[in-house]
This record gives structure tokens, sequence and C-alpha cells, in this order.
DNA sequence: TGAATACTTGAAGAAATTCTCAATTGTTCA
DNA sequence: TGAACAATTGAGAATTTCTTCAAGTATTCA
């Protein structure tokens, strides 16, 4: 029995979901990158970046290599690079577009609660 | 202090990562649907699909209009049927070109663990 | 060998998300 | 009005994800 699609969708997209994961993605939209210059790019605890970087590499989005004694990580395929810059645009259209979606992440309150029969 | 646009994006894509969730906004992307549609078509507890529309009303990319008994959903702008086209697209080439990803998801053991040098 | 560097893993508690079920709201219609 | 239906909300338990810090592995180099 496969994975429905829109599960294996929704994993992915929850995958995607987490501030270091995506700054990770970007960076290594760029080209490959050793660990050191994530971490001083990213700023946070190694240990930290390394369990994000797991989850990544665990959804095989980037993988790693180690030469001598640094590692270096990339993205998986050029499919993922292709993702990220497709989720960039959309969403720089979105918050540029609608101010809807700004609002919704700055928590500014819903104005669409259960709408009420005065419409 | 504006929210940075990476953690924007993170709590975009967290928003999309639910099952349920998913298969409103594929569901929307054919049309508007009353609530009925979307439970008959997704089969869960009436209490548990409104929880998730909440999720996406809150975050503006789905809207309500009420009438009479009846509530009925859409997508809030065309960009977000973009977005699933461009979601949609990219993970079924993912999911076709790359086993990776597919084997992430089924659960396969990662085969990229720390790289040992044996390579 | 052993000290030092770079990175990863494990585990425990904190925090966020999801699920379930009961209660509530809004609407229609007899 | 009140019974019945559609949908939403609330609250607590269950689950998942995140954070943090200590410990572990791999490699270099003296």
């Amino acid at each position: 029995m496969p994975v429905p699609l829109y599960q294996a969708k929704a994993e992915f997209f929850r995958m995607l979901g987490h501030p270091v994961r995506i700054r990770v993605l970007e960076l290594l939209g760029e080209g490959p990158k050793p660990v050191r210059d994530l971490l001083a790019d990213i700023g946070i605890e190694a240990s930290s970046l390394s369990q994000q970087l797991a989850v990544l590499r665990r959804a095989g989005i980037v993988v790693s290599t180690r030469e001598g004694t640094t590692v270096t990580y990339a993205l998986a395929g050029p499919d993922v690079a292709d993702l990220m810059r497709a989720a960039r645009r959309i969403l720089t259209e979105m918050l540029a577009g609608q101010t809807v979606l700004l609002d919704a992440l700055l928590d500014v309150p819903d104005p669409q609660r259960p709408p009420t029969a005065d419409a």
C-alpha cells in the first residue's frame, strides 16, 4: 500500500517548516557549503544545526560528504533548487500581493471569523 | 520589527504540513465547495475538519461564506491555486525522479548517515 | 598515543500540534 | 417556540517536534 500522495506532500511541507531548515536550503541553493560556513551564516549552536541537517538528510533532500575533518552539504538534486526558487517566488508574490497572509503571520486577528449572516 | 522572511516561509510551509489541509486545498483548487462536500470527500469527523479549516482561515489562504445553513469555502486568491499547482508539479517530479525522497517518506532507513571515510 | 578540532548523536524536558468528545452557535422549518 | 441540522468552538489527553546539553565519533597533527 503506497503512502497516499497527499500524505507525502504533507510530510514534505512539514519538513520544510522550520526556519533553520529553510535557511540551510537557501544557502545550499547557492552551492555546496561546509558545515562551518552554515554555522557562521546562521549563528546557532552546532548541535542544533546538526539536528536540523539530520532532518533534511533523512528526507533525502540534502547529501553530505566528508573531506578530512570538514563535512560539506549540498542539495540532493536540481529539483530541490527548483523547489526553493518556486517557493521563494510564490511566497514573495503572495506576501507582496495579499496583505492577508502577512497579517496572519504577524498575528493580526482573523477578520474572517465564522461568517455572521449580515453579509 | 518585521518577521524575517525565512521565518514567514517556515510558518507558511508548516501551515501546509497536514494531510487534511492539503486535501482541502486541492479540492478547493477545483472551485469553491461547501463543508458538506469536503466532509464527504475527506471522510473525517466534522469537528476535525472544522479545526483544520480554521487553521487555513487564520492563515488567510481560504475564505468562507455562509448561505443559509451551509458554509462554503474557497481559496483566498489565485496565488494559492498557483502554489498548489507548483507544489503538485514539483513534488510529483521529485517523487518520480528520485527514489530517495520516496524512500525517506516510506521509512526506509537513511543510507546517508554521517559519512564514513570508506568512500 | 593523546590532545584538539569538527561534527553528530542521545536523551530529557519544554513547547507546539493534533485528536476526541462534549458543548455551543446559527439557521431552517414545522 | 422548539426540534433538527450544519458547522464551529473549547478543553484535556495524546502525540510530535524542538531545544539544550552532555557524551560520542572521526580525523588531524604533534
